[in-house]
DNA sequence: GATGAATGAGTATTCATTCAT
DNA sequence: GATGAATGAATACTCATTCAT
């Protein structure tokens, strides 16, 4: 929040991922404490997270931390950044958005999107909470990205409605739906114990799919 | 060393709601300090939120806040309190589950919830993010209440599918999913901002709905 | 430590002890605060305890408390009165400053003593922790009630050894260590559980007139 | 919440006391701090003492403080310790239980615990006052030592009184008064304020061994 | 005299961050 | 880069005392 340090601060506006990015020491200290920091964010919230347990945590020393990091609210910048990229490549990489039936377009976004936050459900939900944190500049940034995720599927309902395989009203409003309903998990993790991973998936992924397709009205 | 504190303490075991409870003038005050605190919740979050602004807010003394309430928790509590009473109260008081037609009973029930939940989204929001700082005997309550609502959707569509109406394949998930959804808003108002009230609305209950009674799979 | 208020400040000058002392309602209502308070300071420590303890002690309300005391530590001055009077009357009504008898009037003295001592030794365990918070001019009073006592026996002791019966080389200390191991039990009562009232009285009285009367050396 | 500490803790475990305690700049530190500290307990009582009190006293920077010790009740805890053992590790040192003549060994031992305890009268004094304030482990351990010390002089004059020189009905009882007497200018000083050291050593070493020595009764 | 709300200064303790070494 | 002590502002909560009614 301070100002624009040094050259340190490159944490919110970064993304290096040049090519020597992790074998940079530095770069992997870094890593390794947003690492650690998150998941003690995700156990007792950021705000009840102190630097001495981060430092603890990582075993680094208090004062060396900050060699690494600027400030708290920077790891938690850091640790919000790269949980929508995967996503994003997975579509780029499988060239979903070239393949021609819109179902099964449909029905493989829906399954890898709810396995990777099945996968990663508690730093979903520790997002879910701790957004309000965030500086505005990198909250933009962040819900850039959500917006990113819903613009996809909305193409792809999109194209199943014009295909008359869908039978949307409004694509934008049907993606956000979707795109919420893939985080029932994180959110609501309390009260699905009782099915298995496997079962929740094709639970999920048939309840969000049946809203899309079917036309009953 | 504490001391059994007087009856104040009433907070985490229910207002009383007797008839007289809004004539006490410092059940009135009370409701003042939790109403105000809770838009600062809202608004800063729980932790950011200091007892200092809550005396700011409600003009009253730092000090003569704790003739009212018992810790910062506390009030925190108090909000979390009376926001599924009035969804459990609807159903008595309409009838719902005594509605012959599935269809009807579904519909109207879904609209309720998501008019309810619209005009409360903030305090939803706020919720949704400051569950973890709950006493874990409060925060079991809380659960309870909300697996309640959950409950009597699973009722509805259980009744529903019995009579062919509606088609799905495990009532309990989707009641879960149904109860998530009805969340939406709250959670994802930043991204359907372009919609009026009614709109969204509409498409909220359509949406929801179409995955309950459609038989495509 | 304020100021001398009204009138009601005679709490530290008092002892009015007129004949009509104990009808007047509002000094037996003073006097109902100062037991019920002492009882507070011996178990919890004076600072300890809070006007709200002692508001809820005597069920006189908190504000109205302050009709009857000045201050906190006026409480603590009224419980500190009265403990040597009740002493000096004894010797007084008893005529023990007339008595022949050296010894025997050692020994009935320090019976007595023993006795009285025994019985308060609460509030003589309470004394000894609280006196620094007592105001100075307070202090000046209390210590001089308590070289009063030791007056009484240093002049026991001088007439014992004029008459060659007691052997000291310096009454005054004699004195001054013979009112202190009066104290044995209050302050050292937590070692002391395994004897009896009596028995304590008993080996108590011949250890301290042993060191009196014998001329070992 | 709380968290498991680091090690610092050692406060009611004791202190090391390694070889190279004192070298330790912390360990130094924190006797600095408990030595300020306990001037100020003295001086205006425990209570009444701030932790910016010992922070000015100090001169270290409040929270600061809190990288030394725990809380102030441990700094409390830490001055109360080491009172006793100095006493018995002298009795230690010097073989005093080794000693065949019964007489010169309680005259030696009676006359270094009064010298001890007249130079640390004060420290003396605060113990017996915020004593109540010890959280009861740590009180029991006071409470064992301070045993310790009565146990040692319990067996002395029990040895005596089976050679005949002591004539004490009770050595329990004559080592609690023996020992409760050792404190007498500690708990009286205001009232002796006209012997000298010497003088009173002379004294109270006279008056305290005639009640134990003496056949009279 | 009785009430209970109000006041405001104070309390121990915490914590992100800095800095000298 | 690493260390651990230092900083100082902040935090929730307390309490003797006052005051309007």
């Amino acid at each position: 929040m301070k100002q624009a340090k040094t050259v340190k601060r490159n944490s919110v506006g970064r993304t290096p991922k040049t090519a020597g990015a992790f074998s940079d020491p530095a770069e992997k200290r870094r890593l390794l404490i947003v690492k650690k920091a998150t998941r003690l964010f995700i156990k007792k919230g950021y705000s009840q997270t102190t630097m001495r347990d981060i430092a603890r945590a990582t075993n680094i020393n208090l004062g060396n931390l900050y060699n690494y990091i600027d400030s708290k609210e920077d790891i938690l910048c850091l640790s919000f950044e790269d949980y929508h990229d995967p996503a994003m490549e997975w579509f780029e990489r499988e060239g979903i958005m070239k393949l021609d039936d819109p179902r099964q377009q449909l029905e493989k976004s829906v399954r890898r999107m709810l396995v990777m936050i099945y996968d990663v459900m508690n730093e979903i939900l520790m997002m879910y909470r701790e957004t309000r944190v965030l500086p505005p500049k990198f909250l933009k940034i962040v819900l850039q990205k959500e917006n990113d995720l819903i613009s996809v599927f909305e193409k792809i309902i999109a194209g199943g409605a014009a295909k008359k395989v869908f039978h949307v009203r409004d694509p934008f409003f049907a993606a956000n739906m979707l795109v919420f309903q893939l985080s029932l998990f994180p959110l609501r993790s309390w009260n699905l114990k009782k099915y298995t991973r496997e079962e929740y998936l094709d639970l999920a992924q048939e309840t969000i799919i049946k809203a899309i397709i079917s036309d009953a009205g």
